[in-house]
Parts: C-alpha cells; structure tokens; sequence
DNA sequence: TTCCTGAAAATTGTTGACAATCCAAAAGCC
DNA sequence: GGCTTTTGGATTGTCAACAATTTTCAGGAA
C-alpha cells in the first residue's frame, strides 16, 4: 500500500484541488475581506492575470460563486460581486431564525458537559471584549460563537447552508459593527442563549435563539437605515449606488 | 428604447441564457428524470456531444451543479451525479422541517383569503388522487402543495434554498413513492395542515408542518430500509454498490 | 450644448489543441 | 497460478486563439 508517502501540505493541496478550486477559494476570500467590494465588476483577463492563470479556471470559479450567492454572472456583461439589498438580507435573517431555533432545540437536548464548557468559554471571551468595547473583535467572536453551535448540533447540511447565508450577509454593506451601546446586549443574549441550552428544556432554547436573531436582525436594520440616511444628507450627489448597472 | 421588439420565446432564451445556462438546466432535467441515474459518471466528451456544445461550457455547468448539491467533481477523475447517503436524506428531512414550521407560522399570520382558496383546493384534488390510488400522480401533488405554500411564505431566500433541498432529496434513491396505504395519511395531515393556518394560530400551523415533514421523513426511511432489505435477501451478490467509486 | 451615429477598442463566449493524469489490460516475475 | 510492473488508451486539466457582443468615444447634426 502507499501507506509510507510523507504529506507535504502544499503538495497534498495541488493533488487534491484544480485551479478551479483555488481561483474559488481566492476569489471568496478577497470578496469577503472586502478586497472587492460589493458590486465591483469582476474582469476575466485582469484577475486572471493577477492570479497567474488563465481565463477557463476563472470563468468555472466565476459560475461556482455564481451558484454561492456570491457573483451575480450577466450574459455578455461579465461577473460583478453580489450586493445583496435590504429585502433579500432580511429573508436571510428570517430564515437564520429558523435554522437557529432548530440548533438551539437540538442543542438542549444533544449537548455534552465539556461543549458545554466550550461554548461557556467563548461567551465569557466576548463579555471581557465587550468591557474593552473592541466592536471589531466582538463581531468575530460572535461569528465563531454561533458557526460553533450550528456545528454542535450535527446537521452537516445545516451547517453548510447556515455558512453560505452568513458569507451572503456579510456582503450587506459591511456588515455593520454594532455600535458599542449595543454589545451588551447581544452579550446578555448569549450567555440568555446558553443558560436554556445548558437546562434542557428544548422549546426554550429554540425561542431564545430565535429571538435573539430576530432582534440582531432589528439591530442591524436599525443601524443601516441610520447609516444610509447619514450618508444621505452630506451631499445631495449620491442618490445613484454606483458599480450597479442599470436594468431596463 | 426598444420597447417595440416583439418576444419570440426561444430568441429571448438565446439572447439571456448562455450556452452554460442552456447545459446546466438540461443536465438537471436529466438528473431529476432519473435519465442519469444517481452513480452515473458524466463523461465530458460524451455528454458534450449528445448535447451539441464544447467541453467548456459542459464544465461549467458541472461546477454549477456541484454547488448546488447534484454533482460531486472528483480532481481527474471527473463529475458523478451524486448519491444522496441515508444520513444526509435525514438531515435534510430536520432542516426542512425547521423551513416549513416557519412557513407554516408565516402563512398563519398573512395568508389572503383567495390564497387559501387556492391551497384548499389542491388538497382536494390530493384526496380525489388518493381514492384513485395513483401514487405517482399523488407525489406530484404533494410536491406541488408544499412547493406552493412555501411560496406563498414571501421569502425568495427561503423558496430558492427550500426548493434546492428537494432536488437533492429527489436524488435519494428513487423518491420512494410511498406505498398506497400511506397515502390517506399523508392527504389528512394536509387537510389539518390549511386547517391550522386558516386558523390563523401561528404556532399550531408551525408545529403542524413540523411535524408533518418529520413523519413524512420517518415513513421514508422506513420505506427505504424495508426496499434495502427486500434487496439484499434474493441474491447474495448485491452486497456492493455499483457506481460509486472506492475511496481510501 | 445635447443628442444621435457609427466605427474602434475592450470584453466575453466558444472552440479546438496540447499536456498531465488515471484506468485497464497485457507482460513479466516469484 | 497469483501478484507486481508496464504499457497503451481514454479522460481530464489547462491554455491560447477565434468569433460575437458590448462598451467607449469621436464626429456631426439639430
């Protein structure tokens, strides 16, 4: 058997994967950095040439971003980042509230004392960042936060369809840090969160996951809504979103 | 402008789709047909041939489909139309039914009267159906009705996802159409599904759908074990799965 | 100036060719 | 005979060239 062959990392990665999929996986990190923002147009002969390969790899990557949410592919137009509206993030985040209620629900009744411990630990990370009032810092810690209980309650579908609507919404106009006021409360949510998780009682748990979406949805609305009429009233120039191409 | 131009339905799907759109929904159809079984290797110059295109486009359109959860793309060895396991089959069956109680409390709180009229209906035409015992004609209603309701919800994000999961679980192993004597079963859970939400209880017509789904799920499986072993008993030989490749 | 017209440039859509890899059957070895 | 090795064919991965479409921009008329 080949049981003897030494794995070196990169080696494993270019037998493992094609270009496709790295061009993907690159293309999607730099798309979530914000290192093309939402809306800006994505040409094949430019990226190609900055990600040394050629336009076939490309145009796969382009079509399987398509496919993600990600890009949004016109025919003869090209490929521009997606820029997900208002209406489509607040499907986004009815829906996370049902899949949440769900996790919570599997969660008080699956989950073992040292998850417990884990999920316990990273809500007192966050509280001691909330006192440093590092929003910045807070907005990871909550993605881990809950990324780590979707993943406890062993739905890999769930999971993987719970991912790809977080990288959607993080494409909502910077996903806006909540202002610092607000953190403590998101905070109470959680540690709220855990303590019905920790007591078992399935239908609780749920609600309080469910709500606590349905509110940092409200958070976020809140805050958007401020943000575009702040950026509204300085000029009167910017009433056209630019990088959206017109659609007859 | 050029409002004047007369539509011609196959020039409007040439000028919008591409070749790659065009591959992508043919190679579904075939799928979801069961004209490529789940197993079945997609061999590129083949199927580029019999669909009249290059590998290009053919390619893309497999990248497409492997995000969307129909294809499974294997670095040099190609693309096979993916075999839904069990495990897998059930966690869609618990996401789906976390989609449609949210769809049920939706419907129960916003539901317009000629809407309901509407969903009445079919339910009618599923019990004409079920006293005809025609199973197929049967499944297709039900498709219908949930497929329809989930619409009705008025979430774009959650019809997309909700309708991407059915294809998937159309892939596991031939639908099993139930067998006739589940039928009248089915149809009631129906009938007191329209009831809850014309009801206008939100958390009644959740939990109906709820727990519709979940045993929806549970006499799947059972279907299948009981197909699996009805299988294995005649003839010793079909331990072994055909079409699924080995992996180490 | 503003609007239309039309040709040039840039970009995307598609194809065919070449290189790399995998698979299966034949040959060689114990 | 049974097992490894080799070799030929088939298939996929990548690329560069050609065709079709869109975009840009200069020129001219109202």
């Amino acid at each position: 058997m080949a049981a003897n062959v030494e794995f070196h990392p990169t080696i494993a990665l270019l037998q493992s994967s094609s270009l496709t999929s790295v061009v993907q996986g690159e293309l999607e990190r730099m798309i979530l950095s914000g290192e093309l923002a939402p809306g800006a147009k994505l040409t094949e002969m430019t990226l190609a040439a900055r990600l040394g390969v050629s336009r076939g790899p490309l145009r796969q990557a382009f079509r399987m971003l398509d496919e993600a949410g990600l890009v949004r592919t016109e025919k003869n137009r090209g490929a521009f980042v997606r820029n997900i509206p208002m209406d489509e993030a607040v499907e986004i985040f009815d829906l996370r509230a049902a899949m949440d209620e769900l996790v919570g629900r599997r969660l008080a009744e699956h989950i073992t004392a040292p998850q417990l411990k884990e999920v316990r630990g990273l809500v007192e990370q966050m509280e001691q960042v909330v006192k440093a009032k590092d929003a910045g810092h807070y907005h990871l810690l909550n993605l881990k936060f809950h990324d780590r209980l979707v993943e406890l309650a062993g739905n890999s579908k769930l999971t993987a369809i719970y991912r790809k609507l977080i990288k959607e919404l993080s494409l909502f106009r910077r996903l806006n840090l909540a202002d610092g006021g607000l953190l403590p409360i998101s905070a109470g949510e959680h540690r709220q969160i855990v303590k019905t998780i920790a007591s078992g009682d399935a239908q609780a748990a749920g609600k309080a996951m469910f709500d606590h979406v349905i509110e940092s949805k409200q958070r976020t609305i809140r805050n958007k809504l401020r943000q575009q009429a702040q950026s509204a009233l300085p000029g009167p120039a910017s009433q056209v979103r630019i990088g959206e191409g017109t659609r007859p």
